[in-house]
DNA sequence: CCACGAATACTCTGAATCGTATATACGAGG
DNA sequence: CCTCGTATATACGATTCAGAGTATTCGTGG
């Protein structure tokens, strides 16, 4: 998966629009939105307007005209290159073939969870399970209706990744909660003692997983 | 979920360790390679001077001393304050409790993966399959062997959980090859038939769709 | 039919973040 | 003696972000 020279994804979906059609970067915006790309692609305007300037310095897009409506600032009119297009379909089929490690924040925070006692963790994520809950819900009431209508699944199906991403971690959440409050989470019991005591894991036994944990990277 | 001074999750980490000793901001970075928090929290240099300044300007940490053995470059050693055990707390439990969007990169890949055709995506998301397989049993093997040691699972839960999203993306993924496969993805036929003759959705069927994407904001 | 607040259509800025390169010291191994 | 790996950082350009700023146009209630 070679470095590209513009790596927001942001820059991806710019292309993918211009592949449709010429447009000018509000435009794109506008597009992005109706569409719910928004959803899974963050979307600002300092980006957009830094990511086709971007695009435009490595010739991936190009502009074919710049107009003025009215007293309105200029619009710029851009077209994808053909060195654009290459890198369309160059891009999108990593991104689909080649797992990526993406952080997350809920991941950050289990890795630090231990900082907090049990039981505070336990009211946390309890909170968490509930929201998550609902997220879902409404999700799935948005991906019934759509159905009803006929809109073709096809072009939310990021929608129904994340749904199915969301269940997971409700899965693991719950397994969470129960494995405190029943205590058949293995640690458990050090984890309260440390919170009583001050009592942590040494760095011994750290040394000692460390040969197991450095095969993840 | 109030807007943090400092919100890379690095600082996030920093403050974690500061909780349990003063330390130099190498220390940090090779305390947290030694116990793989690496792996759910984005750790560069560039990044980690610039936080531990950041949680300083903001008077999160401070400066417990400043010492130079030899003529090695100097090492500022830093303890937390007390506003920082505050943020730590208030912080880690924002990120238990609430669930935040985060963009991945195979969610916009999806989102525009129309633009490629079906039997292109079919390819791709194989290997894709693939290679998720792989690093789960992987991380699998991983898990087992800590378990044999009696490393405490708590310490590592966060794999845990990478696992299971992980394992939910590969049943995703298996329903969406096998969708395409036999045509049983509602769409395909559309989609397929876009790619010989260029028909995709139009303005007005986004227009009808909107109402209730709107919704998943 | 007009005033004025809301929405539209953009631009700009400063700060945060990233990746990567570089400086420099020291100890160990060949 | 030379080279590597570990130790302890700094430099720096490019990207990314959040949100403020600035015009225009639209919608609506008086």
């Amino acid at each position: 998966m070679a470095k590209r020279k513009v790596s927001n994804p942001l820059a991806l979906a710019v292309l993918g629009l211009l592949t449709e059609r010429p447009m000018h970067p509000y435009e794109m915006s506008t597009t992005l939105r109706e569409r719910a790309k928004e959803q899974s692609i963050k979307l600002n305007y300092g980006s957009l307007y830094a990511v086709v300037e971007s695009l435009h310095r490595h010739a991936l897009i190009e502009v074919q005209e710049t107009l003025r409506e009215g007293r309105r600032p200029e619009r710029t009119i851009y077209t994808i290159t053909d060195a654009g297009r290459t890198e369309f379909v160059d891009w999108l089929s990593d991104l689909l073939a080649i797992p990526v490690k993406e952080y997350t924040q809920f991941e950050a925070a289990l890795s630090l969870m231990p900082g907090l006692p049990p039981d505070e963790v336990l009211r946390l994520v309890q909170t968490r399970r509930t929201r998550l809950e609902t997220e879902i819900v409404a999700t799935d009431a948005v991906l019934a209706d759509l159905a009803r209508q006929k809109f073709p699944y096809l072009f939310v199906i990021e929608l129904d990744y994340l749904q199915e991403i969301r269940r997971a971690e409700l899965a693991f959440v719950d397994r969470l909660v129960a494995g405190i409050r029943d205590g058949s989470l293995e640690g458990v019991d050090v984890w309260r003692r440390a919170h009583e005591t001050g009592e942590l894991p040494t760095e011994q036994d750290w040394k000692e997983a460390e040969v197991q944990l450095r095969s993840v990277d």
